[in-house]
DNA sequence: ATGCTGACTATGT
DNA sequence: TACATAGCCAGCA
């Protein structure tokens, strides 16, 4: 029953992902049937060409920080500005409350 | 076919 | 809370 490549459903996965909103690797990886093997969503996300109508930057780590190790370069930079372009904000240290704008997340009583 | 690489996560200290 | 370690798998040379 696989259609589609690992990765495919991978990528499936993720173009669901609602705009200001984000998920984890392991979530990802949850859904696509490949529970357990949060890496793959990472290296597969790694492999995705440039121009794909694939919302990669939605995908986080599980601590809600940007995981890319060419953060101090590009990309990393590129997926924090495009969160902030969706209303999603960071904290002092750099990380997205999940708590917030996690996925399929339900909004608890916010404590403000 | 084998070995290396890589956007993670849970657990223990 | 932060750091180290083990377990996981697909793609590519």
């Amino acid at each position: 029953m696989n259609p589609m490549s690992t990765y495919q459903r991978i990528y499936a996965v993720v173009r669901k992902i609602p705009r200001g909103r984000v998920t984890t690797y392991g979530t990802v990886a949850r859904l696509a049937g490949l529970q357990g093997q949060a890496r793959l969503v990472g290296y597969a996300l790694s492999a995705l060409p440039t121009g794909t109508a694939v919302p990669w930057h939605r995908v986080i780590n599980a601590r809600g920080e940007v995981s890319l190790r060419t953060s101090a370069t590009g990309a990393g930079i590129t997926q924090r500005i495009r969160l902030e372009q969706e209303r999603i904000t960071f904290d002092s240290a750099g990380r997205v409350p999940l708590a917030r704008f996690g996925w399929k997340t339900a909004e608890r009583p916010a404590r403000v």
